[in-house]
DNA sequence: AAGGGCGGTGTTTTT
DNA sequence: CACCGCCCTT
C-alpha cells in the first residue's frame, strides 16, 4: 500500500477516485503520468479489476510503451493485457477486426500525408480542377477538418448549399472518399472516423468494446478533437468510468482539429464529473516555473490555476540576443560543449527547441563541425523518405493489390521503360471498367493501344506475382532482400555513387534493421510476423517514438514534439516576433491564435528542469530572404528579475540602430497588424557595457577571481582582458566568459 | 522515355 | 533557399 503514500493528496485522490467521470487538471510537471500509472495499478491491485478491462490512451507510441513499463514495475503481472496505445493505433486495431462491416477489406492500407497528396492530385485531374486556384494542400485541409468534425461528404454537400467554393470542395471530398475506398485505403483521419462509424452502426461491436473497456483513461486530453471525443464518449457510455487527464494551458494542436472545449466543457458534458487539480510542480525550479506562470497569465479563457513548487529558486533564466541565427547556433552549441566538458551534464541532458523544423539546420551544421553527437526529431519522417517509400510500396503492392497508389509508384522504379503514357492507358482502362490498377495490369493484353509497353508490364506483373507467392513462404526480411535483389534497386544506387545515394543506402539498411527488430519482437511475443502488421506499425510511428534515453546526444526538436518531455537544460531558440509567435498568428485577426502560441511557449518553458536559456537573433534568413525581427513578445512577459544579470542585452551602437530603423520601417511597411507600440528593449542597468568596467574585480567560473585590465569592443561582443589571481592573464569575450562583478 | 534546366511559389506546428 | 511542376532537349 505504501506506493500510494508517496503521492501528494490530490494525486492520491485522483488515483482512488475510480468510478464515474473524472477530470484531472494536471499542470506541467505535476506528476500526471505518475497518477495514471498508479491509478492503473490501483485498479488492478486493490480493486481487483481485470487488466483486460482497462484502456489507456496516450499521445505517442513512446508514451504508451513507457506507461506499460511503469505499470509493469508496480504491478508485476497482467500489464501486457492492458490496452495502452494512441488513438490512432487503437482505432487501427479495432478496424483490422471489424472494418469489413463497413465494406472495407480488413487488410486496408493507411495513407500518409504524401499519399494523400498524390491521391488528391489524381482527384483534381479527374475532376478537372485547377490546382492553381484550389491547392491540394488546402483541399486536404478542408477535408481533414470536416472529418475531424465527423462531417461526411453528403453532409458537407448539404452544408455547401449556395456556396460555390464549398460545393467544389464537396465534389472533391466525394471523389476523394470514393478513390480511397476503391484503393481499400484509409487516411489518418479516417482511422478515427471509421471507428466511430463502426460503433454507431454496429451495436454488437460497440457492445463488445464497451464491455471490454470498463475503465478508460485518456492522457493529454486537451488535444483531443471532436472525433476522438466521440470515440471515447461512445465507448464510455455504458460504464462511465472515464478519466481524462490534461492541461488546458498546454493545448497546442488546434491546427489539427483539437477542440479545447473538450476539456473546458467536460464538466458540462459529464455533469457528475469530479474535478481534481494538480498544481504542485515537481519538475522545474522556482524561477523557471515563475517565468512560465508569468507568460501564461496573459491568456484569457483558461481554467484558473497557478503552479507552484517546493523546489528552490534555482538558477536564473539566461537570455541572449544575437546578431544572426548563425551566432545563436554557435553560442548554443559552444555552451553545451562547455557544460559537458566541465562535467556538469551529458549531451542528452540538453534539448534545443524551436518553432519550425527549418530552424534545425543552423544547429545541425554547427554540431557537425563541432563533432558533437546530436539527434534531430521530426522533419522528414524516416518512412517518408523516397527510397523507403519505394520499398514499402513494393511491400504494400504485395500485401494489398488494391492500393493503386503503391503500384503506380513502383511500376517504373527502378526504370523499366514504362512511361507515363502507358500508365495512363492502363489507368483509363481500369477506371472505365471500375477495376483496380493492378487488376487491369494483369490483363494488359486486353488493353488497346498499349503497343510494346505490354511486354514490359507483363514482366512487371510476373515479378510482383513471384513476390506474392514468396511472401507466403518467407519472412519479411527475406522478402525485402529479394525485392532489392531482383529489382536491382540498391545496385542502381551503387552505380550513382554520390553522397546522396550513399545516404539512401544507409536508410535502406536501417529499414532492414527495423524489419529485423519487428520480427524479433514478434518471436518474443510468440506471434507470427505479418506483412500487414508491419506496414501498419510503420504507418503510425512518429519520429519522437525513436527517441532513446540511453544514447548520449543533444536533442533538437520543435516545441510541438517536446510536449510531454523534460530535460535538465533547455534552449528555447528563435524567440522573435514573426518566428515565435509565428508571422501567421500575429497577422491573424483572431487573437486566439496568439494565445495558442503562448501556450506553446508555456510548454517550452516548462520542459526545463534546472536551466533555461532563451535566445533570439536580430537577423535571420527565412525562405531565402533576410528578416529583421523584434524580440518575441513572450520574452517581455517574463519578469526581468527572473533573468540572469550576466546576460548581454541589446547594445545600441550605430550599426544596431540602423538595423532597428531599417527593420522597423520594413515591418511597418509589411503590416500594420504589428503592435504600434515602440519596441520595448531590455536594457543593462548602466545603458551599455558588459556590466563591469576596467578596474573591477570579477569572478570567472573556471579561472577564479581577477582584475579587469581592459575592455574593447569586438565585432558583436566585448573583448575583456582579465588578470586572474591564479590563472594568469586571459583575453575573452564577455558573452562567453560570464564574468560576475564582485 | 528520361533527364536537365527554368521559373514560380511558399511553411508554422503532426498522428 | 529549396522544392515542385513544367517544358525542352536528347
Amino acid at each position: 500500500m505504501s506506493i500510494y503514500e508517496k503521492l501528494n493528496e490530490q494525486q492520491r485522490e485522483a488515483v482512488f477516485y475510480t468510478e464515474g467521470p473524472l477530470l484531472v487538471l494536471a499542470g506541467a510537471g505535476s506528476g500526471k503520468t505518475r497518477v495514471l500509472t498508479h491509478r492503473i495499478a490501483y485498479l488492478i491491485e486493490e480493486k481487483g479489476i481485470n487488466p483486460w478491462n482497462i484502456l489507456a490512451i496516450t499521445f505517442t507510441n513512446k508514451a504508451a510503451g513507457e506507461m506499460r513499463e511503469r505499470v509493469d514495475n508496480i504491478v508485476g503481472f497482467g500489464s501486457e493485457s492492458i490496452w495502452v496505445s494512441t488513438f490512432h493505433s487503437t482505432c487501427v486495431r479495432i478496424l483490422r477486426r471489424h472494418i469489413d462491416r463497413l465494406g472495407y477489406d480488413t487488410n486496408f492500407t493507411i495513407y500518409d500525408t504524401d499519399d494523400q497528396k498524390t491521391l488528391m492530385k489524381d482527384v483534381c485531374k479527374y475532376l478537372k480542377i485547377d490546382t492553381k486556384i484550389y491547392k491540394e494542400r488546402n483541399l486536404l485541409a478542408a477535408i481533414s477538418s470536416a472529418k475531424n468534425e465527423m462531417i461526411t461528404p453528403q453532409e458537407y454537400r448539404l452544408q455547401a448549399e449556395g456556396d460555390f467554393h464549398k460545393q467544389k470542395i464537396a465534389s472533391v471530398y466525394e471523389e476523394y472518399e470514393k478513390q480511397l475506398r476503391a484503393n481499400n485505403a484509409l487516411d489518418f483521419d479516417d482511422l478515427l472516423v471509421k471507428a466511430v462509424q463502426l460503433f454507431q452502426t454496429q451495436p454488437d461491436v460497440l457492445e463488445y468494446y464497451q464491455e471490454r473497456f470498463r475503465y478508460i483513461m485518456v492522457d493529454e486530453y486537451q488535444d483531443t478533437n471532436t472525433v476522438q471525443f466521440m470515440l471515447i464518449s461512445i465507448l464510455a457510455a455504458k460504464y462511465r468510468n472515464l478519466c481524462v487527464v490534461g492541461d488546458d494551458d498546454q493545448s497546442i494542436y488546434k491546427f489539427r482539429g483539437a477542440n479545447i472545449k473538450n476539456i473546458l466543457n467536460f464538466e458540462q458534458v459529464f455533469e457528475d464529473a469530479k474535478v481534481i487539480k494538480l498544481e504542485q510542480n515537481y519538475r522545474s525550479t522556482g524561477n523557471i516555473l515563475n517565468a512560465a506562470n508569468a507568460v501564461i497569465r496573459n491568456n484569457r479563457g483558461r481554467k484558473d490555476k497557478t503552479l507552484w513548487t517546493a523546489n528552490g529558486e534555482g538558477e536564473k533564466i539566461s537570455f541572449r540576443q544575437f546578431d544572426s541565427a548563425y551566432d545563436e547556433a554557435e553560442y548554443v552549441v559552444d555552451d553545451i560543449r562547455e557544460h559537458v566538458k566541465q562535467g556538469e551534464c551529458a549531451y542528452n541532458d540538453n534539448a534545443i527547441l524551436y518553432r519550425t523544423n527549418a530552424q534545425s539546420r543552423m544547429f545541425e551544421e554547427r554540431f557537425v563541425t563541432a563533432g558533437i553527437p546530436y539527434k534531430i526529431v521530426g522533419g522528414i519522417n524516416f518512412y517518408a523518405r523516397k527510397e523507403i517509400k519505394d520499398l514499402l510500396a513494393y511491400l504494400k503492392t504485395i500485401d494489398n493489390g488494391q492500393d493503386d497508389l503503391a503500384v503506380r509508384r513502383i511500376i517504373n522504379v527502378p526504370k523499366r521503360g514504362i512511361g507515363l503514357t502507358s500508365v495512363n492507358r492502363v489507368q483509363e482502362y481500369a477506371a472505365a471498367r471500375e477495376i483496380g490498377f493492378y487488376d487491369a495490369l494483369r490483363a494488359v493484353d486486353l488493353i488497346p493501344n498499349i503497343g510494346r509497353g505490354a511486354s514490359k508490364m507483363e514482366s512487371f506483373v510476373a515479378l510482383i506475382e513471384h513476390f506474392k507467392a514468396e511472401a507466403e513462404q518467407v519472412r519479411i526480411s527475406e522478402l525485402l532482400e529479394d525485392i532489392i535483389e531482383m529489382t536491382g534497386y540498391v545496385e542502381e544506387l551503387k552505380a550513382e555513387g554520390d553522397v546522396e545515394a550513399e545516404a539512401r543506402m544507409e536508410n535502406i539498411d536501417e529499414l532492414k534493421n527495423k524489419i529485423a527488430a519487428y520480427e524479433e519482437a514478434c518471436t518474443q511475443k510468440g506471434e507470427l510476423p505479418s506483412l500487414s502488421d508491419f506496414l501498419e506499425e510503420v504507418a503510425l510511428v512518429a519520429d519522437i517514438d525513436s527517441l532513446d534515453e540511453n544514447s548520449d546526444y543533444v536533442i533538437l526538436m520543435t516545441l510541438h514534439s517536446a510536449k510531454g518531455l523534460e530535460f535538465p537544460h533547455v534552449y528555447l531558440t528563435g524567440m522573435e516576433d514573426g518566428i515565435f509567435p509565428s508571422y501567421m498568428t500575429i497577422t491573424s485577426d483572431d487573437p486566439e491564435e496568439v494565445e495558442e502560441e503562448r501556450r506553446l511557449c508555456y510548454v517550452g518553458i516548462t520542459r526545463a528542469k534546472q536551466q533555461l536559456t532563451l535566445s533570439c537573433a536580430r537577423r535571420r534568413m527565412v525562405r531565402g530572404e533576410t528578416q529583421y525581427n523584434k524580440m518575441s513578445r513572450f520574452l517581455k512577459e517574463i519578469p526581468m528579475k527572473l533573468l540572469s544579470t550576466g546576460a548581454v542585452f541589446e547594445r545600441e551602437d550605430k550599426e544596431v540602430k540602423m538595423q532597428n530603423t531599417y527593420r522597423q520601417a520594413k515591418q511597418t511597411f509589411q503590416t500594420k497588424a504589428f503592435s504600434t507600440k515602440p519596441v520595448q528593449q531590455f536594457k543593462v542597468s548602466n545603458g551599455k557595457g558588459p556590466g563591469y568596467d576596467v578596474g573591477d574585480r570579477v569572478r570567472h567560473m573556471k579561472f577564479g577571481e581577477g582584475l579587469v585590465t581592459s575592455i574593447t569592443e569586438g565585432g558583436r561582443d566585448y573583448e575583456v582582458t582579465v588578470d586572474f589571481d591564479t590563472a594568469g592573464t586571459k583575453k575573452m569575450f564577455a558573452a562567453f566568459a560570464r564574468l560576475q562583478k564582485i
